[in-house]
DNA sequence: AATTAACTCTATGTATTTGGTAGAATTAAT
DNA sequence: ATTAATTCTACCAAATACATAGAGTTAATT
């Protein structure tokens, strides 16, 4: 399962894809379409933006505004920032590669082998869907 | 990612899978070959044997055993019993299904719409690996 | 019959993650 | 100067993950 973090997280690039191109918008607002917590959200969007995503506007009449167009982000990375691997292993992760602590060979890893496949592919389809295909 | 508790039980299953038909074997061989803390695996046998996937003799010279052809037994069925849903949001999974609390309108859910597409891909993929193709 | 060596079951414990809150500081338009 | 927004850091409670402990049950062997 995704965290509601990485959920809220695409909830609020769909908020900002829907409104790309025509200034910014206020985390209340966000919040308030999205049925999410303010506080938490602002955390959310702070994340975003430090992960390239989206910029800000900060004091009086501020707020954030997608910065990539939304056919250029996809599910992919959004869920790394938050969820991190998409890999069920960490041993089959590209990004957040480590050794399983239980594991005795590597190589011939059976679990390794299969896990690979399953990554490959959720990586694939994760990798297609982007923003343009959520508002549309 | 999976749990470890999952991962284990895997590993465990790879184990009888390749002592099938061969008569049972100890939890304390399991947690020696697969390198899981042995009470640990305890619990997950347990579990595994409620869930019908293996058998156990009790007593002296006792153990586990697998019930059902390794070929039968598929990862999608194993990874539900230890981590649940395979779908990433709960409104798109079958087995576990629950609305999302921030959800407004479901029907026109475009994470729903999307999530249930990645749902899919994992569970068929999921379903297509099996302990032969585990030990082979 | 006693011993031994296995599974069974329930309780407990600790560390981490998740999901969120609080509040002060900063910024910039009005 | 005021107001209304973001920024940043700290904190907190509940749930989950990852075990460990120990008593009880079972059945082959001696």
């Amino acid at each position: 399962m995704m965290s509601k973090k990485c959920k809220y997280a695409i909830k609020a690039l769909i908020c900002l894809s829907e409104n790309y191109q025509q200034g910014n918008m206020f985390t209340a607002d966000i919040a308030k379409k999205g049925n999410i917590p303010k506080k938490f959200l602002e955390q959310i969007l702070l994340d975003l933006k430090h992960a390239g995503f989206v910029g800000s506007h900060q004091g009086y009449r501020g707020g954030y505004y997608l910065i990539k167009a939304p056919k250029e982000i996809n599910l992919a990375e959004v869920y790394r920032v938050f969820d991190g691997a998409i890999a069920l292993v960490p041993c089959v992760s590209v990004n957040y590669y480590e050794k399983c602590e239980d594991c005795t060979d590597e190589v011939s890893c059976a679990i390794k082998r299969e896990f690979a496949k399953i990554k490959e592919q959720s990586r694939l389809i994760m990798k297609e869907i982007n923003f343009k295909t959520f508002i549309e």
